[in-house]
This record gives structure tokens, C-alpha cells and sequence, in this order.
DNA sequence: AAACTGTATGATATATTATCATACAGACCA
DNA sequence: TGGTCTGTATGATAATATATCATACAGTTT
């Protein structure tokens, strides 16, 4: 489990790092039940803050991504908890919208845009089996 | 052309703003060369403060959405500044994860992520002929 | 008991977001 | 020329977000 931060980014740090965890469970990297590093490893190993670190963990806990138990440490979450189909298509389409208007606007055609999309997706299902 | 703010969003005003006038612009809604509303008609419309929509048209300009014009107002500008291609590249690449690591861990499929896709690009191409 | 967990609190610092008021300067038109 | 529209600039203010720091509390494991 290896995480990068760009500490000259516009985006928090604690964003990208909930990012990171996220592709990491998506991809395969981190399974359900796994145990996590302890919030005060994480903060040493990624040279934060302990309470940002704590900050990541709740946020992802909040999410129903990681469960948190006190005097045991955090665990990826067995399963995902279910949000109702619309408000997952809400977010999706919201990125879809996002990532199409970039292409577009940048003169890409929509099976340039294809092909990225292609590429993230073996890129994340890379390290599944 | 109609703007759509909510107040309430985690996502600053400013930002609501520049993606929809972005949208607009790939749709076809607004075209190269047509004027925009002025900073302070922007700022009456939407019921924000000039400041703000001043900064919304800066940023644009900035990235070559836009071209302002002192003494005469802001305009659409007539083709995008390309930038380079592995730019473009990363910038619609890093959307795409996004996209697709919020979709598969709400249990989406790559087919299901597809749909979502086709349907925004239609909800953008709708506006064009 | 010791050493690890997560949890909580308060203080501090900086940057971002947004508003408000005022003024300057270029463009256009009557 | 004078008035009125443009964008531009500046300084002050305020709320919120981001991040750090220190300290303490409470549950789990050995």
C-alpha cells in the first residue's frame, strides 16, 4: 500500500489521499476486512498530520468505506454500503459531465475520449487478480 | 443563457459558475465570438457579489475561455488554447478515474458506467443543431 | 502494566471563498 | 463634450476550509 501526495497541489492533501484509498479498494489493492494502518502510521508514513490522517479515516468511515474500531485500528469495510441507484447516478454523471466538457472543449472527439477511458479502466483493473 | 447556483453546495460559487459556462460553450449554447453578460449584469442575474463574477470571467480569460475586453465586455473566445496534448491527456484522464472508481465501488459495472456516459454526451450534444 | 488502538479538545496559522465599497480607465453614443 | 456603459484595481472585512501542534481520554491486546 503505497500513497503519493503532491504537497504543491491545489487539491487538499486529505482529498487525495481518500482518492488514493479508494482506487486502492476499487482496484483490488486493499480488500475487504484488510487492516489499515493506524492513524498515527499513517500520519508518520505520509509525513502529515495525526489529525488529518484522523481527518481521512472519518471521512471514509462517514462514507462507509473503512470501519473504525477503538484500540483495534481501521478496516477496509466488508462491503460497500448501498446508496439509493439515483443519487450513485447523480455522481457519476457528474463526473461523466466533468471529464466529457474537458474533452470536448480541448477539441477531443468522443472516441479520443473513449480510449482514455479505456485506458483508466485497465489501468484500475490492472492489479485485480 | 441561464446559470444555475446552489448556494448550499460544498463546491464555491465561482466554480459552479466556470463549469457551466464551460458546458455551454461545448454545447454549442454559446458560440465563438458572442458576448457574455457584463461583470456586474453576471453579478445581478445570479444575485452575487461583482467581485466574484469578476473572478469567474479572470479565471476563463486566464484559460482561454473568454476574452475581456475593457471598455467593451466579455467575449467567447473564438477557438480554445490548446495546450499540450499529454496535458489534455492528464486532465481528462484524471476525471475519468474519478468517474470510474466512484462507479465501481457503488457496484457499477463497466457497462452500467457506459450508459451514464452516452446519456451525459447526449444531454451535451442535445444543444447543438 | 505497557503499548498499541481510535477519540476528543483547544489553540494556532494560512489559504480560500465571498462580500462590500470605492475608484480608475477604456469604449461607445447622444 | 458628457454620460454611461465596459473591464480593472485596491483595500477592508468575514466566514470557512485546510493543516498543524499539543495534550488527554478511553478501548484492545499482549
Amino acid at each position: 500500500m503505497y500513497f503519493h501526495i503532491d504537497y504543491n497541489s491545489s487539491q487538499p492533501i486529505y482529498q487525495q489521499v481518500i482518492e488514493q484509498i479508494k482506487f486502492s479498494i476499487v482496484n483490488g489493492g486493499l480488500k475487504p476486512g484488510e487492516r489499515m494502518p493506524s492513524i498515527r502510521e499513517l500520519a508518520k508514513t505520509l509525513k502529515i498530520n495525526p489529525t488529518t490522517a484522523a481527518k481521512i479515516y472519518n471521512e471514509l468511515a462517514h462514507e462507509g468505506v473503512l470501519i473504525l474500531r477503538q484500540g483495534q485500528g481501521a478496516f477496509v469495510a466488508p462491503k460497500v454500503v448501498s446508496l439509493a441507484s439515483e443519487e450513485i447516478q447523480r455522481i457519476v454523471s457528474d463526473h461523466a459531465r466533468k471529464m466529457l466538457v474537458e474533452g470536448l472543449r480541448f477539441g477531443l472527439t468522443r472516441e479520443e475520449i473513449d480510449l482514455i477511458i479505456d485506458a483508466e479502466y485497465r489501468s484500475i483493473r490492472k492489479g485485480e487478480q
